[in-house]
DNA sequence: TGGCTGACTTTGTCTGACAAACTATGCCTC
DNA sequence: GAGGCATAGTTTGTCAGACAAAGTCAGCCA
């Protein structure tokens, strides 16, 4: 009768590894209530001896939590849980995005479904300060039309006031972890932007009818930057495909690019991997 | 002029931890492609001697990557780079709403955003084993009206398929996190579902929409239920809302146990976190 | 041929130690 | 008495070496 739900179920049998059961331990320290946003976890060597492991597996546990910016260790001080929307999650999409498994121009798809809706939300609830803030991003914008990296860190920081102002962290989790994990990958977002002058256009227009509690028209208008952002990436894309099939063969020898390596890991040298 | 700009580039001039090094450099080599899904990573001992730092280090930065799911270890065996959507990021989300950073009724918002959008591009391009596949989950459900765990399981399935239906990678990947965090946080969607009869039909009904591949239709049915439990939801948390201010005060001493708190989490067993 | 044993590989965990970064206290100088 | 500086103490960061556990695989024996 129920086979299916059966193979839905079961689970792998592995043992749980030390490390899962880290991250479990304390989880169920956040939901008693023992522990909240802005809490110091007792010192490692402490912690190690409650949890009943030693330091280097407890550790282990910790640096995943890191990872996912739950947590925040400082040297000297203690570690602390963090309020963190997307900060780790980014970086699990840009890895999607790395490894070819999610494709730019779905994350387009995505964030015109998004946005619009976002926009008319924005519209409805952005508080004086959030216009105050989008204002500061689109001046910063317009100052820095000569100075691409300084442009688009205000164009993020424009974006993430903009997810902001919807007033739903949820929304603003998901938009953090595109925009993030879009910024890394800026080889690709920045030719985009052909023209600083007109993107700073319709970023102002957008702001405005946000401004203006004019729901339809901010999501018209988003939705319009978006449409027409997508044309661009594809143009960019079919450019790239055929620069690819042209010189593809040419270079193929491993990668050669010289790449500065911080210092610590001076022997690296990979090649066998 | 720039300031704001200045603002935004200004970075914290902390040191990179090894662990940062680690998880570039093994991006670097996904990256120049000589690491690809599947993929096995050298061991830890030779990766150690690679990247020029000691095995617990490394293990540190790699426990890292585990935990965003973007790599696999099978003991005696190999590390292996994973093919993984959101199944790291999902442990985010239900972190978030383990710190009520997120509200439920605010995930329910995004649904309402990206489900009827979803369903929408369902229909247009479900393949004929996406279908088969949702069946069988509806199957399941119907035959499991008196097994909660097991009815909510196959509901998480029908919920994934419908996801991949879309065809879109990024939709996939953020829809497996809202779910799965949803999923493991089962006190709060459990007794949403008051009848689980109703809840099937309303599923049935969208399921058979795609079907027939009316988008405007399977757009509605989704934005129906989605409403529907939202209504059940909102009772739920008013219920829970009044409890709690009955309850509240007699156990209304947390500041007391402030530093001192996990003390009482000596030799604490692991297995029962 | 088939199954079992043993060596080998690889990850999991533990112990102990020292370095680096930050805090806080107390001393010394002005 | 006030302020700067040095020192001790706390806490995280990194390293080294060792053994256990788990899985693979070749080779031996019935």
């Amino acid at each position: 009768m129920s086979a299916f739900a059966e193979r839905l179920t079961t689970q792998s049998a592995r043992s749980e590894t030390v490390m899962e059961a880290v991250a479990r331990r304390i989880e169920s320290l956040i939901r008693s209530g023992e522990l909240r946003v802005g809490s110091r976890l007792p010192p490692e060597p402490q912690l190690a001896v409650m949890l009943g492991v030693s330091r280097s597996s407890l550790r282990e546990g910790l640096k995943g939590l890191m990872f996912l910016g739950l947590i925040k260790a400082r040297p000297g001080h203690g570690t602390y849980i963090q309020s963190s929307l997307g900060r780790g999650a980014s970086r699990h999409f840009k890895w999607m995005l790395l490894l070819r498994e999610v494709k730019y121009l779905e994350i387009y798809e995505l964030r015109k479904i998004l946005e619009p809706a976002v926009a008319a939300l924005a519209a409805r609830r952005a508080s004086p300060e959030d216009l105050e803030k989008m204002e500061a991003a689109i001046l910063g914008m317009k100052s820095n039309f000569a100075r691409p990296e300084q442009y688009m860190a205000c164009e993020l920081a424009f974006h993430e006031e903009f997810g902001r102002a919807a007033k739903n962290a949820a929304i603003e989790m998901m938009l953090r972890m595109m925009y993030a994990a879009l910024a890394e990958g800026r080889r690709r977002t920045l030719p985009l932007i052909a023209d600083f002058e007109s993107n700073w256009r319709r970023h102002q227009r957008i702001l405005r009818l946000i401004a203006r509690r004019d729901a339809a028209g901010a999501r018209r208008a988003v939705l319009d930057d978006l449409r027409y952002a997508e044309t661009l990436l594809r143009k960019d894309l079919k450019a790239q495909e055929n620069f690819r099939s042209k010189v593809g063969e040419i270079q193929l020898e491993p990668s050669k690019t010289k790449r500065k390596a911080p210092a610590k890991l001076q022997r690296a040298d990979l090649k066998q991997g």
